[in-house]
DNA sequence: AATGAATGAGTTTTCATTCAT
DNA sequence: AATGAATGAAAACTCATTCAT
């Protein structure tokens, strides 16, 4: 049957990855069928796999393409003083998370769903943003304005603690992105004993 | 025939839910299936459903103990001053957390897949547990010991920081857990301006 | 675990097949399980096979049972008058089969859920029994007090006719027992043109 | 591989509706599993669930069209006299129910089957298609040549009486319908009194 | 690019039955 | 006589995926 002239490819395929990242993110990539992607798309079931190979490969180009913006984002600072390069980490982190709140459900949740060559990769991308922070840790600790026992383990800590914001942030609360991250930059400080 | 030889009624309950907690934590409730359960247990899957009525209250009732030997840990603090008892909660959740990473991974992981009425049940205990830390904070933000700007933002970074050792954590890793301990005491005290 | 003294074989059998009857009968045989039984009864599935030696064997007992008090009732009759036995047999049919709705209702609904053998017994008592009306017909008929162009068939028909009436009759209904009896006494004799 | 060849999309259809109606007949709605619809299609059992949402529904959906069909044939007749009428209906019941022993079998047999609410629409017809032979019956009684004492018993009895005839009746046995038809028509006629 | 029919393997759960105790 | 643990087979239904059209 006849459709409106010109291809839908450009505007299904997001659509397709748009679904998907809602929907795993709500009920998990488990819990989420083929079908139910491709009926919030509009859509049957067969034609998804005009724009993926595979559900697995689905979940797996989401997560890679958010960790490829935190680290393209997160990467354009080329840090000054340890302090302001901290602070600014933290604002980064939190409104970059507090903005894409699926994707970084899905990052945290779905791990243990990609396959071990997959894994590797969004591990490998994980580990170098972990590594920015630690880098301004070890910075500051040379410069004797943080003082922290292990860089590592600190920032664990320091991310997970940023991190948390997701579980319980909602915009429209009681308190502003912005009050929110005033608190967070001086307890990230503190913790670290800047 | 009836089974391999001689009743194993109280063992192979336990033995279930074992066999549960460690597939769910490793694969995700979803990706368990009770086949999968009753292979691990050595009995056929129909078995199960002798210890459980259905999977969904399989995984509840797991979430459901770990949070009351989590509650039930927390509360015997009848607590002294403000900044020993938060050195308290941080030595309890740490060594609580570490010696069950399993439980502690799937009561953050699925929630999810609990009905809206287990949810509200887990969700009730949770909050219960948080509330031994903020109590703690508001005593001593009254108390002057410590600094914080909001007590249930300042409760949830803690508690998110001190989970997130889970992560990382692995028994005769390059710190042991009573390093990581001491590290995280301090980290905290300086987090809530002690 | 000490119980009452004294058997409970006497009591428990009756009991199951009671149970057994009315569930297949609201449910039907093929929709009822064994632990359904046990639980009406109050005894754990295992202990019914010390009853019967299958489940299939105590559908067929109900209804032969059900089949031989039947003929027991119908056959006491060594009638007189074809007219008289007519009345006779209705009034019969009417009233044993009132007070035996869960058992006829079996009778007619499980017979394809008998094996073969179970199957082509209950076949020859209800074939004993329908040949009783047939034999009073036929007398009518030779006696020229019915008219009847085919007997076999008249048979049915009204076998068919009187046995509807379980399918609508309810103690306390709108008629009683005693008022449905005259109409269709009435309608019966019509019927075979007496 | 996707299928044997062609698209079967109009053919497959039908035949799952005309093979469940044969088993449903055959064995009953609970003992015939989707498995042997399948089988009898000559297809994989999860191909079904493209005809039909669920087993029940397949049921229903049988019974309802036969219901419809039933009283579209029925209700054609914008009756004469009532003794015409009468002749008429019993030609048309018996008739009917001579073409389709299973639709009949199925529509008396597994009532029970069927869910509460499928199961008040399907009474509802069964009622409607009562009503035209009371509604006959009824002027038959006004006009005086019929004698009832209770139109709606009486409608029960010839209902039974000639659905009855599915029991024992088959083509190319002793009797013809023809036959058949002509003997019921004057016990019918005799049973209400014409 | 999309459909719709189909597959084959899988899911959770239920079942009749057995049997050591 | 009864329990309770277990089996092995089967149930209804779902799923990711394929492919002719």
């Amino acid at each position: 049957m006849a459709r409106t002239t010109g291809s839908h490819s450009d505007i299904t395929g997001p659509r397709v990855r748009a679904a998907a990242l809602q929907l795993f993110a709500r009920h998990g990539y488990a819990a989420v069928s083929m079908r139910q992607i491709a009926r919030e798309v509009g859509v049957q079931a067969g034609a998804l796999y005009n724009y993926t190979p595979d559900k697995q490969t689905l979940l797996f180009e989401l997560m890679k393409t958010h960790m490829e913006e935190l680290l393209e984002a997160s990467s354009v600072r080329k840090s000054i003083e340890p302090l302001e390069a901290l602070d600014e980490f933290t604002q980064l982190h939190l409104n970059f998370h507090a903005e894409r709140p699926d994707e970084v459900f899905i990052a945290y949740m779905e791990l243990r769903n990609l396959g071990p060559d997959n894994f590797a990769i969004i591990e490998r991308m994980r580990r170098r943003y972990e590594d920015q922070l630690e880098a301004i840790l070890r910075a500051g600790v040379e410069g004797k304005v943080f003082q922290v026992a292990d860089t590592k383990v600190a920032t664990m800590a320091v991310i997970a603690m940023l991190t948390g914001v997701n579980t319980w942030f909602r915009e429209g609360g009681r308190l502003s992105l912005e009050e929110v991250g005033k608190i967070y930059t001086d307890m990230v400080r503190n913790a670290v004993g800047a």
